[in-house]
DNA sequence: TTATAAATGTATCAAATGTTACAAACTGAA
DNA sequence: TTCAGTTTGTAACATTTGATACATTTATAA
């Protein structure tokens, strides 16, 4: 039994009334699927040509390495879409392994269905467009910032891209703690670079507050 | 003056005849401008409110980095478009300065224009999310390497994913040197650490042929 | 075959970072 | 204030990787 007034929360479907939601899918063909707890969704590897939208439950992600052991990705609930990043592209298969993790309801949606919907309705046309360029945008920031190599690099860039063109000071409103977890490196190798680019007359520390003299200086640690 | 001949070739075109595709531009609004050469065409930072495919010629992108210098990205050409994955999603913004490198012809559809074109057509419609889809995941693919500190773990990742769940040999087509850039790694790091796990009998290195003894083992090194 | 270039194996040393440990400074609640 | 928990600064040492150099092996073309 489809829930409109459920599915138009998810990301896919936010801002269409729940009765245009129900007449849209009265126009396409879809299935609602029941799962117990413990029961396989989707396996890693198979073929993702439909889209999945958990209308009611939640379920867990699980991925599945080389010794056939199972990692834990993430947890999802409703109204939430499953792998929406895998059905076009290349690679259309599910990277993860999906299990119910209560009583589920999931919602199916066999790919060309959902190509008629976006071609039905802009809205979803753009919250899809949305969803999955946000996650490109996501991830190519994130490859930015791994590809610099040394903690100074990394300092310098996360402090430069903070400060913009304006400002010459930074507040950091995170501890040292996170900021070394973003950084992928430890909290004392951190503090030490920290304390070294201070002394350098790099930056200069003031509590959660940090300063940057010579803008220029510091983005020359970026180009070697 | 529109050229569907050339804009057939492009990603987002493929598949369409020109005279089709004729048809759907006549039914949107759009421009085609022409730059001379080093004319900017667009300004990192600005709103990425339309769509820009080169129909003639060719241009660079490049950053601006935090001291005003420019570092040149990529050459483009004919029949490519710019900055799709910058169109939708929550960063509107073109990430690079593109300027022409000879006298260009630049097609200009705006934003909600270009979403009536994937309305009206779902090859447009299917060429664009399999384009969008296909960067999101090569850059998560490209981030779960990153991911791997060690060198031991990336040649583990790349030798079990290359060998998936069959073989235990694996074929290398790279010279080390190759493999090393893949790995963000010198070349004298990368044929040591392979010496080293040869030595500890983790791999059988003969020649341009990988043997993993034990794949469990090996697996374990991407624990940690 | 031979000459040449390319690729590989290996060694040495330097630099960067991780690991561990502990003290000092800060913060918030009783 | 006082005290416990968190955050920060820093030191000593281990580990990993980079940089450089050079000999050896392998591939390629004349």
């Amino acid at each position: 039994m489809l829930q409109t007034e459920i599915l138009c929360q998810s990301p896919i479907f936010r801002g269409i009334s729940p009765d245009d939601l129900r007449e849209l899918f009265s126009r396409i063909l879809y299935q609602v699927k029941t799962y117990q707890k413990n029961d396989l969704i989707t396996i890693g590897g198979e073929i993702c040509d439909r889209l999945l939208i958990i209308q009611q439950g939640s379920v867990k992600a699980e991925m599945t390495d080389y010794s056939g052991k199972t990692i834990k990705i993430e947890d999802l609930a409703a109204p939430w879409p499953l792998a929406t990043a895998f059905l076009f592209g290349k690679e259309n298969r599910f990277p993860v392994t999906v299990s119910a993790t209560s009583e589920v309801e999931m919602v199916s949606i066999p790919k060309p269905e959902f190509v008629k919907l976006l071609q039905m309705n802009s809205l979803i046309l753009n919250n899809y467009l949305n969803t999955i360029s946000s996650r490109a945008q996501f991830l190519s920031q994130k490859l930015k910032f791994l590809s610099f190599k040394t903690i100074r690099q990394k300092i310098a860039h996360f402090l430069l891209e903070k400060a913009g063109d304006r400002l010459q000071t930074v507040e950091i409103m995170q501890t040292q703690g996170q900021l070394a977890e973003m950084f992928g490196v430890t909290r004392p190798s951190l503090a030490r670079t920290l304390s070294e680019m201070s002394q350098e007359g790099l930056i200069e520390i003031d509590r959660r507050t940090i300063k940057i003299p010579d803008k220029n200086r510091m983005n020359q640690l970026l180009k070697s």
